[in-house]
DNA sequence: GGCTACATGTAATGCGTTACATGATTTC
DNA sequence: GAAATCATGTAACGCATTACATGTAGCC
């Protein structure tokens, strides 16, 4: 009962019904500061979602595109994410490359240093861009709720940045002392 | 060539040497910012690593206590963790069941939903004092490059912490509202 | 008397990743 | 002509989680 593709897919589709593709495009986008899944975790997961009768299939047939698989929540799949939300908060999660690198890193030199905090300070400018991209489009007809988690999202990454440019100071200036 | 158990612990192990037990003592505190695992992949890996040759135990045997099993790394070990190192930077992994409740909870009422906050500014506050005592514990004699991620942890915490209590405020203001 | 720390492991299960496989249409 | 978007899936493999299993010593 812990936060994994299903409960996230559950509650995509509790919203509106989707295709798998469209929840994966969530996974990688809107969504992703929380939760991220490749297509090899969405296909299953909505496979065993209808199995367990949390979801239901409806095929729509399109001409110039393949055919959709559109989903959407059955009450039961309702009664299921209820269950989660009664469960207590599980902690976040975490596995962070830069920062293990870091921690351990000791004895590489300080430009191997500074092009590891480089490419991840890369990576959370460009969510970051999304998220942003997605405050300063939505904001005003976005319930309060999401805009709750969106600023979560977004202090998390701007973060995550000032604190590498911090660390990148650091090395710079240690760099010169020598 | 993921970030995972396997390169953690030859990270660890290419400090010092190490029993299985300590490097769970690890993985639940001073480095559980940017990696957590249990005692059920701590000693699968160990056992793996041995059999690929990258660490070698040796048993320590104790009257007092149950023996030990210390591992130490190889030389073929510290190839395969330089190899790691060589690998591009890979994101950040988060997965936030706070995140994914706020932004999908919108039929919550407010209480619920501050509740959660709570539970996981719990959580965050626990985890950060944890770093903050490490922090002032061992700042002066730490390698700068430790000191790094120390900070990039402890930030991390600060900013969940931030994030959430400004949540908690619009949560309570959207009541007073009503 | 009970809890915590010390100490090591196994077994089952499962979730998720990567790679594979296909193919039309639209945009640059 | 190339790349991206739309669209769905499978198979293999593997890492990790949870629960199980055991036992002493020291501290409150």
């Amino acid at each position: 009962m812990q936060l994994q593709a299903k409960y996230v897919a559950l509650a995509l589709l509790s919203k509106r019904p989707m295709t798998g593709y469209e929840i994966k495009k969530n996974f990688e986008g809107p969504i992703s500061f929380f939760f991220e899944g490749s297509y090899g975790s969405v296909y299953p997961t909505l496979k065993n979602l209808e199995k367990e009768g949390c979801i239901e299939k409806r095929t729509i047939i399109q001409e110039d595109r393949p055919n959709k698989n559109e989903y959407s929540i059955t009450e039961s799949g309702r009664v299921v994410l209820a269950q989660y939300y009664e469960q207590p908060v599980e902690e976040d999660n975490v596995r962070s490359d830069v920062c293990m690198r870091l921690f351990f890193g000791g004895k590489m030199d300080e430009g191997e240093m500074l092009d590891w905090i480089g490419q991840s300070r890369k990576q959370h400018e460009a969510k970051l861009s999304i998220l942003q991209g997605m405050y300063d489009q939505y904001h005003q007809q976005m319930p309060k709720h999401q805009l709750l988690s969106l600023t979560i999202g977004i202090r998390y990454h701007q973060a995550k940045i000032d604190a590498l440019l911090e660390c990148a100071a650091m090395l710079d200036n240690h760099k010169e002392e020598k």
